[in-house]
RNA sequence: CGGGUAGUAGCGCAGGGGCUAGCGCACUUGGUUCGGGACCAAGGGGUCGGCGGUUCAAAUCCGCCUUGCCCGACCA
């Protein structure tokens, strides 16, 4: 491509509210341009990279026995309806009328579709187990995009649905994923870990998420340095030291201003451990078959050293969503704030217990006065409700496995698989008839990489003060010729003949300085380059110099091709040896 | 959805009741330069986000709306 005639132009500046460097770059080097909140172009460069990684992607989901589809983006709302997610996804799900009224959705992910599909395929266990995938459009409001590419509203999935007859092969096909995700993002360059996660909205039981460590991350990455446990913060469990001891008699006692846990151990002079808080939240109930939406009081209690991980607590609760509750809402169930407890509660609330609190004794707890608490407060005598963990683990826990220090980092979710079990199929009568002739739902798994966010993580991760540093893999071109000769013969020929021997090659021939085509070489950010100027030219030469490292060589022009194609494959190698094998 | 902040040339910004709205970069033309974002000269480009109000006069003050960004709630 001659730079003189490509679309996209190099800006000097970052526009306004490039916050990140990958993000600044990407704009600045002509990858992509917004639209609108979370609304973004692929422009020529930034179209040839996401290209270079959807066919990495394709590889990998090829060699794992996966076939290509492609399914709509407009989808009729009763699939949605079948399976209850019509209702029970809010506002991120964009929903629309066709001309004759018809109820319509812009689908987020799907699950639905392709289930909708595989019922009228798949009739006997003869046909499973089944594997496709797509590379497709996805619309999801989300009520805040942020940092580029990073979180977005119209985006690229690659999303692939497993079909099985038994856990089994379900099994066996989440495996695949897991060891060809990471052949993935070690063939693009970007380092990532598979965590433990929330399934979320998609339901089911195992999930992992593939997450790029990084401090534009949004999520939080618990992990054990000693023996590699690793899980999204959302799930992450970590090893409670409990204090159970012979139960005392519950007393009332005057604890004035100790509306926080703070005040109310200094004021009683223990430590926070010893007390028991109560945290409220409302959660949103919707009933898949209808919509319809109830709301309640939810009541975690935890001990008062530890943090509530609202996550868990939904997922305790079976809420759809949760909120914290407005102090009516609390008194009227008789608590009261800053004094609570479940203890002499009245009305309809749901009480989840947190296993530090049931397993410990003799807990201080509000009493539901102003001013007053009690001390030796049990679980299961003075109260009850569900026990489960529900606690938020942080920097410096115990690991859940070994019991060393956990730790935390920002991560970026890039990928996740699920084991989404009968939850589709059951919903959408999408059976198999085994060898007794009987019917039974197939067993469905889903698997997604998002491929814009792949590359917003690849430049985050890939950059200098210069500008991108793509690995060779992803980069839109191979190699970028900047001729600084007047004579344009010499440029032309070598440009031609690269071209010639299948080389992708970014040709600048623009009347630019020096200085300019450098600058944008540098942030384009091709990983070989070729410099076409008097100084070498003299003696027949060019110069090659690798944009990551910094290294540069000359060449004969005669050579030129050759060289330049070895130079590739080394390039290429260095990636291919660095492919992750990792098995589940 | 709450809080904050901004919208003036393609991009980055200044101007904050008064006469023809400005600067840098980018762009056009001519000339000089030519290995790390050149220089000189001459140009082109604006419904100052929108609607309404106050005023003799509004980019500027007021109200409403809208859009972007940041923080939070949220997020497969």
């Amino acid at each position: 491509m001659r730079m003189s005639r490509m679309f996209s132009k190099t800006l000097r500046e970052a526009p306004n509210g490039a916050d990140c460097k990958g993000y600044e770059y990407l704009l600045r080097a002509g990858y992509i341009r917004q639209m609108g909140a979370g609304i973004f172009s692929l422009l020529p460069l930034g179209f040839r990279a996401v290209t270079k990684i959807q066919n990495i992607v394709r590889e990998e989901m090829n060699a794992i026995g996966a076939e290509e589809i492609l399914m709509p983006l407009v989808n009729p709302a009763d699939i949605w309806k079948e399976t209850g997610r019509y209702y029970s996804i809010d506002k991120e799900m964009s929903r629309f009328n066709d001309r004759v009224g018809r109820d319509m959705v812009l689908a987020m992910t799907h699950e639905e579709a392709v289930t909708d599909i595989a019922r009228g395929e798949i009739d006997s266990y003869k046909r499973l187990p089944l594997l496709v995938y797509q590379i497709q459009t996805k619309w999801r409001d989300d009520p805040r995009p942020r940092a580029g590419l990073i979180r977005v509203r119209e985006f690229t999935m690659k999303d692939s649905y497993s079909f099985d007859r038994d856990y089994e092969g379900l099994d066996k096909v989440y495996r695949a994923h897991y060891k060809a995700y990471f052949r993935i993002y070690s063939r693009c360059g970007l380092p990532v870990i598979a965590v433990g996660a929330d399934s979320g909205m998609m339901g089911g039981k195992v999930s992992h998420e593939y997450m790029y460590l990084s401090p534009i991350g949004e999520d939080t990455i618990i992990y054990c340095p000693e023996c590699g446990y690793t899980a999204n913060r959302q799930v992450a469990s970590f090893r409670k030291e409990y204090r159970k001891e012979e139960m005392k008699a519950i007393e009332k006692i005057a604890t004035p201003h100790s509306k926080t846990i703070e005040d109310l151990a200094g004021y009683l002079g223990i430590g926070a451990e010893k007390t028991a808080k109560c945290v409220f939240m409302v959660g949103s109930f919707i009933n898949d078959k209808n919509g319809e939406e109830t709301d309640k009081l939810i009541v975690a209690v935890i001990r008062g050293d530890l943090e509530v991980e609202e996550s868990k607590l939904s997922n305790a609760a079976k809420a759809n969503s949760i909120r914290p509750a407005h102090e009516e809402e609390i008194r009227a169930c008789s608590m009261v704030p800053g004094y609570a407890s479940p203890i002499g509660a009245t009305g309809s609330f749901i009480c989840i217990v947190d296993d530090s609190v049931a397993e410990s004794s003799n807990l201080v707890a509000g009493a539901n006065e102003e001013g007053y608490h009690f001390i030796n407060t049990n679980y299961g005598r003075d109260y009850n409700g569900i026990v489960a963990d529900i606690a938020s683990a942080r920097d410096g826990f115990a690991c859940p496995e070994c019991g060393r220090p956990l730790k935390a980092s920002k991560g970026v979710e890039v990928g996740n698989i699920f084991q989404l079990g009968t939850r589709y199929s059951e919903a959408m009568n999408c059976t198999y008839q085994d060898e007794e002739g009987k019917q039974k739902p197939v067993i469905m798994g889903s698997y997604g990489i998002g491929i814009g966010r792949l590359l917003a993580c690849l430049a985050e991760e890939y950059n200098d003060e210069g500008g991108l540093c793509l690995p060779i893999s992803v980069a839109p071109y191979q190699v970028h010729l900047v001729s600084l000769v007047k004579d344009n013969e010499v440029g032309e020929r070598i440009y031609q003949e690269l071209e010639r021997s299948g080389i992708e090659v970014l040709y600048d021939d623009r009347k630019e300085t020096a200085g300019v085509k450098f600058a944008d070489a540098d942030l384009i950010g091709v990983p070989i380059r070729i410099t076409i100027g008097n100084r070498s030219l003299k003696e027949g030469k060019v110069e090659v110099k690798y944009r990551a490292t910094g290294e540069s060589t000359s060449y004969l022009v005669a050579d030129l091709v050759d060289e330049i194609k070895a130079e590739i494959a080394k390039e290429q190698r260095k990636i291919d040896d660095n492919i992750v094998e990792k098995e589940l």
